[in-house]
DNA sequence: GTCTATACGCCGATAGAC
DNA sequence: GTCTATCGGCGTATAGAC
């Protein structure tokens, strides 16, 4: 990012993300499918869901275009992995931020702290797992809203508590929740890596700060 | 929207929005044109750019699909015409805001306020907006560019004098100008008319009473 | 300015050889 | 499991009648 606000976004993306992408995919077995699924990502984030042709992905992941139905059934079967195994990742990383603080205000900054980050260092998957929701069959679009309910609910769970414990003030819990689950998903809009801006962890921390000015208590 | 919190998404628009669009783009002359105009927006807003075919555009403007090239040159130009009148009635409607403020809290109040409850009442033209901008011609992108720069520059402006007068309290006035917009920007993505849920006006309170907690100073 | 008809390419996905 | 070849359909945009 830029010494400008984000407000002014960017296209595009950038290239160092391919180390980060082969890292975080790992799981994904066999490697065959696993360079096929970074290709999708890679493609995905640059021009949509429906601006990604079959054709581009084979191409990214240096095979033919045939090549892709031997590891997936569709190009949407490839959207659902991404999504699916993105948000699990992200319910994770988020429960186990969530257990490193002892009390509310702790774990507010752990959860948007690591969820602001994580947007920022996979911002090519979370730019798909956040936009490109709509591209999914039916019955795979409710797979993924059942996993994002959980991630939302982990939220209001500790706004309840620092409500209930009086760190907290908040009229509207289901609101500020949203608000600052905002703050981290718009990171995957706009967040691209440069040498100039905010690291992923800076950025968290800052995030943090601001999620918890909106909420605390000043009594 | 509907008691959840919104990171739980949902797909498709609303019905209600006819009525508000047909009042938002009065402008556009003549006649034709809006409604193409219009059926444009209703497309691109539910299946984004890419998704959308001219022939859907016209079918539900109620024009053959050649009806469309009589008054615009191509898909990308209806595109265009929206982002960029739509990014215009955004930085006249944040001047306006701007103005009724006499002091940096209130002008940030005011701001805050209008830009949220914008984005929820023309949920359908924000979300082309906010993410359909890639879609754009590389000429017609640096020209949404320069708009969207203006807009972040009149946050950063009111943070600005904040700080300066004391009454806020920010070491980063890029990335909190940054993070006031995200609140507001995000809104496109989740926000759907219906009888539950807060209204437009109400959602831009409550945001710009949250953007205050995260700038003013305590001293 | 609107239509019908259509050009022409590219799309997702499959067939079948190796 | 990967390839080359290809199918059938749909995409944007245009030609030309009215």
């Amino acid at each position: 990012m830029t010494s400008e606000t984000v407000y002014e976004s960017q296209r595009g993306l950038d290239e160092s993300q391919a180390r980060v992408l082969e890292d975080a995919w790992q799981e994904v077995e066999p490697a065959t499918a696993r360079k096929l699924l970074i290709a999708a990502v890679e493609a995905f984030a640059i021009s949509g869901y429906h601006g990604t042709t079959t054709r581009e992905i084979a191409r990214r992941a240096s095979m033919s275009p045939a090549g892709v139905y031997v590891h997936y059934r569709s190009k949407e079967e490839l959207l659902y992995q991404i999504c699916h195994i993105g948000h699990r990742h992200t319910l994770e990383m988020l429960r186990a931020a969530s257990a490193r603080g002892t009390d509310p205000a702790a774990r507010l900054t752990a959860v948007v702290s690591d969820f602001t980050a994580w947007q920022a260092r996979y911002h090519t998957t979370a730019r798909i797992i956040e936009y490109d929701l709509n591209c999914l069959s039916a019955e795979h679009y409710r797979a993924i809203t059942a996993q994002r309910r959980q991630i939302s609910q982990l939220i209001r769970e500790i706004l309840d508590s620092g409500v209930h414990d009086g760190m907290f003030d908040i009229d509207d819990v289901t609101g500020a929740a949203r608000a600052v689950l905002s703050l981290g998903t718009d990171v995957a809009r706009w967040y691209h890596t440069s040498t100039d801006g905010l690291q992923p962890e800076e950025l968290g921390r800052f995030y943090a700060s601001l999620a918890l000015r909106m909420v605390r208590s000043l009594a």
